[in-house]
DNA sequence: CTCAGAAGTAAGCAATGTTTACTTACACGC
DNA sequence: GCGTGTAAGTAAACATTGCTTACTTCTGAG
């Protein structure tokens, strides 16, 4: 956790990343939002000043920080339902819809200091760095999918927000060390279904 | 903003809730995560180390301003819909529900730090300070409202978390200041219906 | 082989959280 | 009324942090 092939060299070494390594460990941890980079350097056996020449700052570090945290929630996304692959039937397509929403949560809980900075006063910022669709796309192609099966009505981008956010709040605070006595998983299964109930029979537009 | 009775007195003054109302004030412009121990005191006309004579450390001043903000969620509910008060027809327990969940968003929005610090690694306590009912509370009360005026079918914890984490989530990613471009405030109405809508058709119970 | 620039160092500044030993001033028993 | 105990505030100090500046060192392109 502390060498990263900087070792031998005496001056350099591939700086950087290892910071956004560190943070992201630490992040895995829930202690980001009380970083030191003079800690991380220590730790990394780097001088104090040396994190400023690959970051303007701080919060630049956490920044490049948070978006890496979408990056690794799309990974997660992906492993747990390759974005290629389609559904093959109702039952499914309902099933995919569930394994994202339990992808979801589980990474919120599993990296709570990152998930936080994710959606703080930092990140949302949501490029897609690497070659992967942003994380949004999976969940409109899980409605799409559920909708072209009949699970659910077709969907426009209210519904999908609102999806999204039923999630997202489950997550908040099933994620919350608060609430950790609390931990059963089984309940976004049930959430799951009733946001599809939500979405099967729609409200009637005004 | 810096005085508070506390200025004729030479050495005393109501220090303790001087230091919740600044953080409180900080809360309300969105600064508190960075909230400082020592500008307070200065602020404050204090020295130092005053302010450890009333918390155990930053932490502990955080935590019970994290208290006092469930209190003035609570407060809020109560202006926007007071608690003893009934609906008294389908369509009125229905506007009540969203006038609810417009005040969740709101309250978010206007105090985003001390929304941030309620639901994060401190707060969620919520035992209820004042008199008034615990927040959650008011929640269950509206959907039973809804329940008996057949707006919806009768509710279980697990309906009633539903809609509290879907309007949460809601609250969460409109208030964050990076959706900050998108503020309208019109889809929470919208939200609501979607909400009403699972409720209203429940998955079947397996 | 040189040498310009990237990468890291050392030292320093201002600010913070927190502790300690000390003073002050209020309140309360006598 | 008056000492006096105690809660509340002060002053000084320590460790740690973010960040800047001037300096060194190493590397890799020409």
């Amino acid at each position: 956790m502390t060498d990263r092939t900087a070792r031998t060299t005496h001056h350099h070494g591939n700086l950087k990343e290892a910071l956004i390594d560190y943070a992201l460990a630490a992040a895995h941890a829930g202690a980001l939002e009380a970083l030191s980079l003079r800690q991380a350097s220590r730790d990394l056996g780097v001088s104090p000043g040396a994190a400023y020449r690959h970051f303007a700052d701080r919060d630049a570090l956490l920044s490049t920080v948070a978006a890496r945290g979408f990056d690794a929630l799309a990974a997660r996304f992906e492993a747990a339902l390759p974005f290629a692959s389609e559904a093959t039937s109702a039952v499914e397509a309902r099933r995919r819809f569930v394994a994202l929403g339990e992808a979801y949560v589980a990474f919120a809980r599993e990296n709570y200091g990152l998930w936080r900075l994710m959606f703080g006063p930092y990140g949302l910022t949501w490029v897609p760095p690497t070659g992967r669709p942003p994380t949004y796309a999976w969940l409109e192609k899980a409605l799409d999918d559920m909708a072209r099966w009949g699970v659910i009505r077709p969907v426009d981008a209210s519904a999908q927000f609102f999806a999204w956010s039923a999630i997202h709040g489950l997550s908040d605070l099933q994620a919350s060390p608060a609430s950790a006595p609390s931990r059963t998983q089984e309940p976004v299964e049930h959430q799951c279904a009733l946001i599809i109930a939500a979405l099967a029979n729609p409200p009637a537009k005004k």
